[in-house]
DNA sequence: GGATTTCTGATTTACGTACCTCAAATATTG
DNA sequence: CAATATTTGAGGTACGTAAATCAGAAATCC
């Protein structure tokens, strides 16, 4: 049986009154008397039963998903994951809120981050953009004890309790590999397309596959990265001019959102057929791989991703540590195959 | 604020009792009374809450898992992550036990689960072997009242409430649609190697294979599959025989275990380099896809499998239904660059 | 030494559900 | 119609914790 807190205080030789006052940091113990309800703690392995504990306190944790704006496809994606998990909060004892701010507009994230009233927040997940303004409204919420994670795009530097996404460094490296394997030994060039260089997820993306590209095939070049803000009439002016001004694109790699734009591209120019992978499992690129446009997508399962920022936000909440392999998001490789 | 049994009981004009006797399916209310409960259930759309009712009942799920024995590699992670969960299971309320019994012998599973007290065990995942004696046992347990789940190899036509395990056709399909493209066009032999086509899940890897590579790379010829009943000496004979018999082949793909003797087999043919896939994530693999052996590694994430069986068990024991995008156990490929 | 202040104990109520008992109401049977 | 069986109500206790009150004990201050 484990231990109750009715054995820590017998175990202790105090009253259930002392042992709550001191479990829960309430003041009103003195030093010595809380040393013994710790070591009891520690001596039978206590662990509050969080499930009692959130019927005894009617808890719930009001958390607040902060995320772009926009056609994005993917960040749609997200934002129904978001209302599918706000449709769960009577189970789960959740209370969520969505703030949508315009797209790579860090005041807008400053300016919500900010209007959060720390004491009726207990956790905060946001996409961010990496910019110090940022970082420091992220630390300033941390300071007044709200939890915040960072969601698909990281934080670096910012004192963010979670990341929840995937290694995009890793992520753009396995877009290398595959690419390189694809192409098979054949000397040419790689288009690279990106929606925006100062999200740092992009930025990691770039990298990882240049690095790849670098040191195991060295027969491919890479054109780019060029730079779309994650429009899709961006993307397919960008990569149908770089089509028509360069036959020896034999491989395009779109680590950012727009894929209409580039599959339209391609479809316009039919005969050619460079090897292509982008990101994100969304209704166009499933089309795409069906179609055999696309060789392969590089994907985040953001259901996975909202789901463990609440988890890992009410963990924190709770002085918990989330289970971290529950908790890693997977750099999901998908061919028509293996699409879910 | 979510309705509880006290609204209930006022909404359909009830006692208390009654709401209770009804809800847990306890005799002695006239089929009317039962009506107006359950109208009233669902027009306030109660649900009731898990958390109370298990800690009210002091509630505990006594789990079962049948496992092989034996020196498979995966198997024992599989071990590892279901002795993980035992750690956590005062946390999360279980108390599991681990039944290994000889690999491939469906007698032996038939015997564990007959042995079962239904009484005193909510729910069982095994890993099936798929045979007539084994389903007969599992509907027998499930008429019993026992949630029984099929973990990583499945038993169609039996009963299970769920399969926590990938779609084996489509994993094969995604090796043959990568061995494809990884040979681009060259033509060739491809060695398939397998464990015993007596398990469905190998049986399935082995057809989506075949059926991919016969209508999109026609210029691929498969060899085998051999079975080797997951041996990793056998499979190093085994592959070590084709490779010197047959300077045609450059591909192979393992759809079982031993991955060991595979890249034994290759590793003492130096100068050749076939393109390699293999299944599950394990040390040897991993080794192999740093070292360049292995080109990729189809994997299913036994952590979660053995997390989401036990989320699927309780889930079925009290009566809910699972979330089944969390419970989708996905069809990983993993090369040297995204390795978790 | 008395008045404070700080700490501690004892006790109670509550959360939402399960499960038990006992009595009363209603339905069924002979 | 009485005797019995079935159904329902009322009320309580329990689960493990939170949170509150009030009274007493101990330490601190002047």
């Amino acid at each position: 049986m484990r231990p109750t807190v009715h054995d820590i205080a017998a175990e202790a030789g105090v009253s259930l009154a002392t042992v709550d006052r001191v479990l829960n940091g309430r003041p009103g113990v003195r030093r010595q008397t809380v040393e013994k309800v710790e070591t009891a703690v520690s001596r039978l392995g206590y662990v509050r039963d969080v499930m009692a504990a959130n019927l005894a306190r009617r808890r719930i944790y009001p958390l607040v998903f902060v995320i772009p704006a926009g056609p994005n496809s993917f960040m749609r994606v997200l934002e129904a994951e978001i209302a599918a998990a706000m449709g769960r909060s009577s189970v789960e004892r959740t209370s969520i809120r969505i703030e949508t701010v315009p797209p790579f507009d860090s005041g807008a994230i400053v300016r919500v981050l900010d209007a959060l009233d720390p004491q009726s927040v207990s956790g905060v997940a946001l996409v961010a953009t990496d910019t110090e303004e940022v970082r420091i409204a992220v630390d300033r919420l941390i300071d007044q004890g709200v939890q915040v994670a960072t969601l698909v795009s990281d934080l670096p530097g910012s004192r963010r309790v979670h990341f929840c996404g995937i290694d995009n460094i890793a992520a753009g490296r396995t877009a290398g590999n595959l690419i390189g394997r694809f192409c098979a030994g054949r000397p040419g060039k790689v288009l690279v397309v990106a929606g925006s260089l100062k999200l740092s997820d992009h930025m990691d993306r770039a990298s990882g596959f240049a690095a790849v590209l670098k040191s195991e095939f060295p027969e491919l070049e890479i054109i780019g990265p060029v730079e779309t803000n994650d429009d899709a009439d961006a993307v397919r002016s960008a990569v149908g001019a770089a089509l028509d001004a360069d036959p020896h694109i034999i491989a395009i790699y779109n680590l950012g959102a727009g894929n209409r734009g580039l599959i339209e591209a391609i479809a316009a120019r039919k005969p050619r057929r460079p090897a292509v992978i982008a990101h994100e499992v969304t209704r166009h690129s499933r089309q795409a791989l069906a179609d055999g446009v696309f060789d392969a997508v590089i994907n985040q399962d953001c259901g996975h991703e909202v789901r463990s920022a609440i988890r890992v936000l009410k963990a924190y909440a709770d002085g918990l540590n989330p289970l971290s392999a529950q908790e890693r998001i997977r750099i999901d490789v998908f061919l028509k195959d293996n699409l879910p």
